[in-house]
RNA sequence: GGGCGGUUAGCUCAGCGGUUAGAGCGCAUGCUUCACACGCAUGAGGUCGCAGGUUCAAAUCCUGCACCGCCCACCA
């Protein structure tokens, strides 16, 4: 297509799903075992099943994209593997939802059936997630896609089960577990959310069995008062020493209670007194078992009063409290009742409020694997980033607790314990035994319960590869590299990850963990679809039309590890989206000028003019602190890096001044032509360096903005295939060079002068005037050569001179660190006015020479600082003084 | 109660011991300049949360405080 014909700007929503089907149908993203590369493996966080792509997806995974196509085009067998999680609670609600509009329960369908329907519900809107992901440009190996239900997989979790039964870390009991009364099912410590809430606290009386008034105590719960056993007081508490050993009596069902005394009482809160109830709280729980006491339930598995509480039966917890309370209040023994904030636990799933519950449920021993995980930590085996995130995992890791492994669901792994009828012994097995092989009895029932979903998540960086197989792939891809995460499923998943890495592969699964900011909105409040704080991923991507590249660049270029959080909006993205039109109109520029170009002729370095060698060496620098960057996973700084060089040096500053060069005459104002050409040698230079810094910069940038750096990069002449397998632009240290670059700054000084000295003076922009530039030796022959640059770029036809002389006639001038500018000016100066904008640059000089005066007079700062900050300070006073005294000089001269 | 992070221009953020504290957006003014108005040019805008300390030198290091946010913990 000719340059011409190109449109001025980028759309995003024709080129990026166009390149992803290329890429997929060209296999780019799949990796097989090859022993002579180097492989480099992240697990993808598994997507659930039930989920669409929101931004803190976008957020944690675009860094991961990076990686993997950075560590590609470095040349390593990159593997991201893919994959999605049953996520056994979150489904098994979907699909009970949609079954409670057909008006159907889980008792209708019975389990087998209830499966068929959960797996249908998959097949239809399980995976839109994946297209998702698709769109963004994830360079995932979908070849390698892994469902934790997939039987391979499910076998590699009973395995896991099945080995930690064997070696006595899983065991049964009953115990008070974390209870969703709505989702019916026990819940781990780590599922438990806590929120703040208003409640109240009951102060109640409980009449001493004496006769005596007995003992008020503080409650937020009064409907567990039936099942109170006990009050306990500190055995310190001067208050209540002597009631301890006496009885009281509970209001409503008048059984006699003793009070205690135990240390783990708060005297300072409430009355000092705490009522026992082991049946509905952790701490009465322990506190009972440790005096003994019984354990009494008034709530059951629905959140209801159970049969026996009378005429509270049936009556759920929240309405119970306010009809326990006011039956005790119409005894005349609610004392008095306070408005309380407190914290209480939630559902991580449906946000209902947990209840302690007491049940038989299947825990995991961590403590053996917490301790092996935190030793590889604290070894640096597995690194984090930020590193403050390693001493919170191991603070989790210090302090462990068993794992609730067990879930009241069907939909999940199901427990591979059968039970024998006969004889109630129980055997770990992936298929049900013949025989009992305590009693010899065939009848054995499976445990009905499902395992934690983060169970089988846990295994995920092995279990994908084909383990308990010893397989090649699992031989060659095992340890990874990196784990990529937001910080909330740190515990939950990531360190569960190592403890079952070291468990059963004698390996930590990764050696860097990667941890991503929060996305918040402006207003500071987590982005969350269903409080409609919300971005929403693909409505930027498509509907607005930025494209993933924008959205990708946005989230990457703020991914800083400095903040456990950063604030965005839409906005922002609209913002990269202009960089991407800016980068559209930069290649069409260039492809402008390469009319005929081969790209395999290197130019001669003499024809190298200063514009040129300055990009390069700027471009030389760049490419060796993104790949550092990168190397140190500071992403958002790569991006920051490549943003600026683009926009900044190569499209403000080098594009305009190879324009200049790449003119027949100056000022023509005409594209070259057959019949007029520049010098050869210099217009080859100047056209490969345009080529070359904007051809590999692209590759620099590819990993953050895959879909516009290979549309570029195709439409440059080039070898390759694609960018995405393009290698890694090669260190160039021999370009770094600080003459150019002082050259160039001497450059944009003169230039930027001469412009601002013409808003000041309201000149029109596009009028050509005359100019005196005067500057010392070596400034002024880099400035007379640069003569027809400046006439373009400051619109002035200059003569060059030495410094020293007296003001131009009908002349308004700058003084400029280096440098003097003088624009001629048709009639009078207006002296007065001269000397008022030429006196706020002195004044603001004054101010710094009087401040670096102070400084180089101070004798500890001569004799402390060191020798070359020393120096540098006085070559800057110098500096500052003769520009002060040209500045005097050029006021001294206007009348 | 313990821990972590933040507080720099109107907004979002860089800078984290040594020139005159930067960027993008927003704002003002001027430009339909032959890559780009999703643009170009010029400019205004900051006592770097507060109080101490260390240092020749502090936005940067230390201590305390104040707000904002997150995590952990069995205070009824």
């Amino acid at each position: 297509m000719a340059v011409d014909a190109l449109p001025k700007t980028y759309d995003p929503r024709e080129v990026e799903p166009r390149w992803y089907a290329e890429w997929l149908r060209r296999g780019y993203f799949h990796a097989d075992v090859d022993p002579s590369r180097v492989p480099y493996v992240i697990m993808l966080p598994l997507p659930n099943i039930t989920g669409v792509l929101h931004i803190g997806s976008v957020s944690t995974f675009s860094p991961q994209d990076v990686l993997m196509r950075w560590r590609r085009m470095q040349g390593h067998n990159a593997l991201w593997q893919p994959g999605t999680d049953h996520a056994g609670i979150a489904t098994q609600n979907v699909v009970e939802r949609e079954m409670a509009k057909e008006g159907l329960t889980l008792q209708d369908l019975g389990r087998e059936k209830f499966l068929e329907r959960v797996w249908q519900w998959r097949d239809q809107s399980g995976g839109t997630i994946d297209q998702q992901l698709k769109r963004m440009g994830y360079s995932c190996d979908w070849e390698r896609y892994v469902f934790t239900l997939d039987p391979a997989y499910y076998d590699a979790v009973l395995e896991a089960f099945i080995r930690l039964y064997n070696e006595g870390l899983i065991y049964r009991g009953k115990r008070m577990v974390n209870w969703c009364p709505r989702d019916q099912s026990a819940i781990s410590d780590l599922e438990v959310e806590y929120e703040e809430i208003d409640s109240s606290l009951w102060y109640v009386r409980y009449p001493g069995a004496d006769g005596s008034s007995g003992i008020v105590i503080a409650t937020q719960r009064p409907e567990t008062i039936l099942a109170d056993v006990a009050v306990a007081v500190h055995p310190d508490d001067d208050r209540y020493r002597a009631l301890v050993g006496t009885e009281v009596i509970l209001p409503l069902v008048n059984r006699r209670v003793p009070v205690i005394a135990d240390g783990r009482v708060d005297p300072e809160f409430g009355t000092g007194a705490l009522k026992i109830t082991p049946g509905h709280d952790y701490l009465d729980n322990e506190i009972g078992q440790d005096h003994n006491l019984p354990v009494l339930v008034v709530l059951d598995e629905k959140g209801d009063m159970t049969p026996d509480t009378g005429k509270f039966a049936g009556l759920n917890r929240f309405d119970a409290r306010d009809k326990v309370a006011g039956a005790i209040a119409a005894l005349g023994l609610v004392e008095k009742v306070i408005p309380y904030r407190t914290s209480v636990g939630t559902c991580d799933r449906c946000h209902a409020i947990i209840e302690p519950y007491i049940s038989d449920q299947w825990f995991c021993d961590m403590t053996g694997m917490a301790a092996r995980a935190a030793e590889a930590i604290r070894a640096g085996r597995v690194r984090f980033h930020h590193e403050r995130w390693a001493r919170i995992v191991l603070n989790f890791l210090d302090h462990i607790r068993p794992w609730t492994l067990s879930r009241q669901l069907w939909w999940g792994h199901r427990i591979p314990v059968w039970q024998c009828d006969a004889c109630g012994e129980r055997v770990a097995a992936k298929i049900a035994p013949a025989v009992c092989p305590q009693c010899g009895g065939t009848v054995l029932t499976q445990d009905p319960d499902v395992l934690d979903t983060w169970f089988s998540s846990a295994i995920w960086p092995f279990a994908t590869l084909g383990w308990p197989q010893e397989t090649p792939d699992l031989r060659y891809f095992y340890p990874g590299n990196v784990l990529a995460t937001a910080n909330e499923i740190l515990f939950l998943w990531v360190a569960r990850m190592i403890m079952m890495g070291l468990h059963f592969m004698d390996d930590v699964p990764f050696t860097d963990v990667y941890v991503t900011p929060t996305v918040l909105n402006l207003e500071g409040q987590r982005m969350s679809r269903s409080l409609g704080t919300g971005l929403d991923p693909l409505e930027m991507v498509e509907d607005r039309g930025y494209g993933a590249d924008a959205l990708r660049f946005a989230l990457i270029s703020r991914c800083s590890q400095n903040q456990q959080d950063f604030r965005f909006a839409e906005k922002m993205i609209a913002d990269v989206r202009n960089f991407n039109t800016k980068i559209w109109n930069a290649m069409r520029l260039v492809l402008m000028h390469l009319d005929g170009f081969d790209p395999e002729t290197e130019p001669t370095t003499t024809a190298l003019g200063p514009a040129d060698r300055w990009i390069r060496s700027r471009y030389a620098r760049l490419v060796a602190n993104v790949t550092g960057a990168l190397e140190a996973f500071e992403l958002d700084r790569a991006a920051r890096m490549l943003y600026d060089f683009i926009w900044g040096e190569y499209c403000d500053w080098y594009l305009e001044l190879a324009k200049v060069d790449l003119q027949p005459e100056a000022g023509s104002g005409k594209p070259p032509t057959k019949e007029r050409p520049v010098n050869g040698q210099r217009r080859a230079a100047v056209r490969h360096t345009l080529w070359y810094v904007l051809s590999n910069t692209m590759k620099l940038l590819h990993p953050i903005m895959p879909f516009i750096t290979e549309e570029v990069w195709h439409r440059l002449p080039h070898r390759g295939d694609s960018i995405m397998i393009a290698s890694w632009p090669q260190p160039r240290p021999e370009w770094v060079d600080a003459e150019p670059e002082s050259q160039m700054d001497s450059l944009i000084a003169v230039i930027r002068g001469i412009r601002s000295l013409r808003t000041d003076l309201g000149i029109a922009p596009a009028t050509m005037i005359p100019a005196h530039i005067r500057a010392g030796t070596d400034t002024l022959e880099t400035l007379r050569r640069a003569h027809q640059h400046i006439a373009r770029l400051a619109k002035v036809e200059a003569v060059f001179e030495a410094q020293g002389m007296p003001r131009p006639p009908s002349s308004v001038g700058a003084v400029l660190p280096g440098a003097e500018v003088y624009l001629l000016v048709r009639g009078v100066v207006d002296a007065e006015r001269e000397r008022r904008r030429l006196g706020r640059t002195v004044d603001d000089l004054e101010a710094d020479i009087e401040r670096l005066g102070r400084r180089l007079d101070s004798r500890e700062f001569l004799e402390r600082a060191p020798a070359e900050v020393v120096e540098r300070e006085r070559q800057r006073l110098e500096d500052m003084k003769a520009r002060r005294a040209r500045l005097a000089d050029l006021i001294a001269s206007l009348h």
